[in-house]
RNA sequence: GUGAGUGUAGCUCAGUUGGCAGAGCACCAGACUGUGGCUCUGGCUGUCGUGGGUUCGAUCCCCAUCACUCACCCCA
């Protein structure tokens, strides 16, 4: 019996977890102020919704699934991404989603069997957002602004945005002609693990980082100039629509996206220097997705996702734990006991942060656990006191005490309280 | 999946050219009678990752294995 968690997973214990939920509540506060709502969908789909929506050929779908075979035979997946289960709850509730545009937002765990290292674990947690139904430039001006926005309420700070599109079926084949021919005049100038990708991914080459292949790839066509027609207009209508709105960001041809849905708009906040893992969210249009997945209507949408990980990561140790407690119960001798635990409670109960020893300890070993607690007032519940109703109510900052009843002490704490709330 | 590095007390790490395992921090207790933070004194804590091998003897050398970390790959 081992007790160390499983490869890839982490326990996130206090303080860290309280980072965790404040991030979360940041995220939940902008997702609505933006005019997205909460989707929860299960952990766990249908093997086949991965294997259509992210494709088959990706490395997600070919190794880092978490695959199983149910009681009943059927092959079932833990999510490795949070797109195409909430394309599939809409297509599922199409009658409750609403109003077009329908925008849902997510948090939660996603699952991919790789080798972990820093910012990459086998369980990790995104924050995604997806709007439905509309085409238009503005929609994909309003997720990126949404996720900026998010993302410096964060407090993370150098942050850079890149944008590109993709194109569309009719536009991209053209251009992937294009680079395939370009890229097997250079054959010999690439990277072996590019050679083998120029004819199966070619996109993938030129997000290589090897020295040999970006200059090989330096004069590559680029995609950009290929866009068909209305994806041109597309592209400009959000990069128009992102500089109106002072969201500074930079274009970049060259970037790839790993899943096979995306069309038109994809984009990136990349932190600079970061190495390897320095994506922190990205995103993009996947006007197709609801059609592949058998939907009746064409469905355009656009959405993103956060590493949690990796922004927290990325804003650094935060600061240290607050006080666990406010007040601290000291008893001078067990007989007390009773009586300051029922104290405590009422404390509680009123929502003051109360603790106390029970093992009986010694009044100075008390006081000492008192003071790491950071409580700010001490109440000492000693004999002399008990027997006149009084307990010892001692300012821990200022070092002052003085005796007085029990019930005005717990006032005085429950009352504190009531003002500072 | 590939490569490299690391694995000793709760934490950070030292260590032995192979001979009963250490420090700091933390923790516990005490420094005259029921009072914290500072200081001082004392104390507790280890399958030296796991399994084999070499050896009179292994935490140290060798092999294997597992885990962690970093990089590649890929991605959030």
């Amino acid at each position: 019996m081992t007790l160390a968690t499983v490869r890839g997973m982490k326990d996130i214990l206090p303080p860290e977890s309280a980072r965790w939920t404040e991030l979360e509540g940041l995220f939940r506060a902008h997702a609505v102020r933006y005019g997205f709502l909460e989707i929860r969908t299960p952990l766990l789909e249908r093997t086949e919704l991965f294997a259509r929506a992210v494709g088959e050929t990706t490395d997600i779908v070919e190794k880092e699934m978490y695959t199983f075979t149910d009681r009943s035979g059927e092959s079932l997946t833990v999510r490795p991404e949070g797109t195409a289960p909430v394309v599939r709850a809409l297509l599922n509730h199409r009658a409750d989603a609403g109003e077009w545009p329908a925008r849902f937002f997510y948090i939660g765990p996603m699952f991919r069997h790789e080798r972990p290292q820093k910012g990459r674990l086998r369980q990790f947690h995104q924050f995604g957002a997806e709007a439905f139904g509309t085409d238009s430039p503005y929609a994909d001006a309003e997720a990126v602004a949404f996720l900026h926005g998010f993302l410096a309420a964060a407090g993370l700070a150098g942050v850079s945005l890149e944008i590109n599109s993709l194109g569309d079926p009719e536009c991209r084949p053209a251009y992937l002609d294009a680079l395939a021919s370009f890229l097997a005049a250079k054959e010999g100038e690439l990277c072996d693990d590019c050679r083998r990708r120029a004819g199966r991914n070619p996109l993938r080459v030129l997000d290589c980082k090897a020295e040999r292949c970006v200059r090989a790839t330096a004069d590559a066509p680029s995609i950009l100039d290929f866009l068909c027609g209305p994806c041109r207009d597309h592209f400009h209508g959000v990069e128009s629509a992102l500089a109106s709105s002072g969201i500074l960001f930079s274009r970049n041809p060259r970037m790839v996206r790993g899943l096979d849905y995306y069309r038109r708009t994809t984009f990136e906040f990349v932190i600079p220097g970061m190495g390897a893992q320095n994506t922190v969210a990205a995103g993009g249009r996947y006007d197709g997705l609801a059609e592949m997945l058998g939907g009746r209507e064409r469905v355009p949408a656009i959405g993103f996702a956060v590493g949690v990980e990796r922004l927290l990561m990325l804003l650094g140790e935060g600061r240290a734990a607050g006080p666990s407690a406010e007040a601290y119960l000291v008893v001078a001798t067990p007989a007390l006991l009773p009586e300051a635990f029922r104290r405590k409670m009422e404390l509680s109960a009123c929502g003051v942060r109360a603790d106390m020893d029970y093992e009986g300890r010694s009044v100075k070993s008390q006081f000492r656990r008192a003071d790491r607690s950071g409580a700010r007032v001490v109440l000492v519940f000693g004999e002399d006191e008990a027997h006149r109703g009084a307990v010892v109510y001692r300012d821990m900052e200022r070092g002052l005490q003085e005796e007085i009843p029990a019930e005005t002490a717990i006032r005085r704490l429950c009352d504190r309280e009531k003002k500072e709330e």
